[in-house]
RNA sequence: GGUUCCUUAGCCAAGUGGUAAGGCAAUAGACUGCAACUCUGUGAUCAUCAGUUCAAAUCUGAUAGGAACCUCCA
């Protein structure tokens, strides 16, 4: 599985957060299902804005990649996202860039021209395959281009001859890798010619997957990738984000302020294709919602210590319709229900006279299973012998109705978060 | 202008031919020493219009409103 990665220029806004999470969801569904995935996702380390903004500061190109490549690993941690397989960066891969431009050059699907290359879209007849795009519509709405150096204007840069900046020596001249190239040959260089699933931002589906297509089908005879999945937009307050409208949200202050784990729960509670839009309103439903299943999970675990029932069998029945939603192209709402469901059945378990301690734990660890597959992680409650004398005394007070003791102990309780 | 897509209760959101999941909020109860937690009950004919069908939120067409891409922005 191979998802586009960031060009590392700025830190990255909470819509960069959403293919974070839908893919590592995805990831997460793959193992739960027993598939052992390989998850590759690259930084674009080269390019104009970074080099912007390496001018801007006066520092080099490599310091503004690096600081926010940390600063987007953090950004992934936070998230819960597992580790990646690999992370390839552009300027560690440029001689397979070049020698894969040269390829496509010999092979007639590419052309230079003043030390520009262009790939030749007219020479792959499936063009348009991704964004069911025909050519001859594709033309229709192309912008008159300035550059008159392309056969046609639908013809993209595979390396651009650049005057100034970072640049790399090439048969054609000094200068760049265009975009749209460094994916299919990170792809290559790490699987070879095909993937199985190959994701990122709708956004990108035209041009930017249009064109990695276009070159595989042109080096290797077939698409990049068997599958698609292009996770839809987030929204802010039913805008769209960007720098004008001056509603943009950093992924690090939304996760600092809310939790990875409730962002997690807020993006997954709408399908990956659907358009998630993000409001005050919409953030308390998904503290509540998280809040109630955070509940839920808490009574059960410390109910579960103080019994000290340590069973790790599951309630099969209520994971797996999980999961079958899950599996569902990712139906994260259906998958939800099901998490309502059994949390319903655990607090009604637990509200049994005589606890039924087995199917307690079914329930806890079903919960915290399902969770996992979401990537939001609860930590398993431990009580020590101090906690379990404090439950113990609470209990105590009670039966003899003191309650002005029993209240301050309830309050050293709520204090280390346990009730 | 071209292409693709969306419109389900106050809000969020599943459902793609057989008479509308789930959650939040609201409201009425129950439980409880009090509080918290929890449980139960209560709401929509699916933008509008027309058509196909025994049967449509689900298919077709039109209308209204909205979005994305065509600008190396996930």
């Amino acid at each position: 599985m191979y998802v586009c990665g960031p060009t590392v220029y700025n830190h990255a806004h909470i819509g960069n957060a959403r293919p974070i999470i839908v893919f590592d969801t995805l990831r997460r569904v793959l193992e739960a299902n027993g598939y052992h995935v390989k998850y590759v996702s690259n930084y674009t380390d080269v390019d104009d804005k970074i080099i912007n903004k390496a001018k801007e500061e006066g520092v080099t190109e490599k310091e503004i990649a690096e600081r926010y490549i940390k600063a987007y690993q953090a950004v992934r941690d936070s998230l819960n996202a597992e580790n990646l397989y690999a992370t390839p960066k552009v300027t560690e891969c440029m001689d397979d860039i070049i020698a894969f431009i040269d390829l496509l050059v010999k092979k007639g699907h590419a052309y230079e021209v003043e030390g520009d290359v262009y790939f030749r879209v007219n020479s792959v007849d499936t063009y348009g395959e991704i964004s069911k795009q025909k050519i001859d519509d594709l033309l229709v709405g192309a912008r008159i281009e300035e550059n008159t150096k392309k056969e046609n204007p639908l013809d993209f840069a595979l390396w651009k001859r650049m005057e100034e900046g970072i640049r790399w020596d090439s048969p054609w001249s000094l200068g760049r890798p265009g975009w749209h190239t460094e994916c299919v040959v990170m792809i290559n260089k790490i699987f070879g010619n095909q993937i199985d699933i190959h994701g990122g931002g709708t956004d990108l589906r035209f041009p930017h997957h249009e064109n990695e297509v276009a070159q595989s089908r042109a080096c290797y005879g077939n698409s990049i990738a068997n599958y698609w999945m292009h996770n839809a937009m987030i929204n802010i307050n039913n805008e769209k984000m960007s720098k004008s409208l001056g509603n943009v949200w950093w992924a690090k202050d939304v996760i600092e302020k809310l939790g990875g784990n409730v962002v997690r729960w807020l993006m997954n509670s709408v399908h990956y294709r659907g358009e998630c839009n993000i409001s005050d309103e919409v953030i308390e439903t998904a503290k509540t919602e998280l809040g109630k299943v955070e509940t839920a999970l808490r009574q059960g675990m410390v109910k579960l210590e103080i019994l000290k029932s340590t069973n790790t069998d599951i309630i099969d029945d209520s994971f797996n319709r999980f999961l079958e939603a899950m599996n569902d192209d990712l139906n994260t709402p259906n998958a939800y229900a099901e998490i309502f469901e059994t949390v319903k059945q655990l607090n009604n378990a637990l509200r049994q006279r005589d606890v039924d301690l087995e199917k307690v734990n079914g329930l806890v660890n079903a919960i915290v299973k399902m969770l996992e597959v979401l990537g939001v992680i609860e930590n398993r409650v431990h009580l020590s012998e101090e906690d379990l004398e404090l439950f113990e005394r609470w209990n105590e007070y009670k039966a003899q109705k003191d309650f002005a003791q029993a209240d301050i102990v309830r309050n050293q309780l709520i204090e280390r978060g346990l009730i």
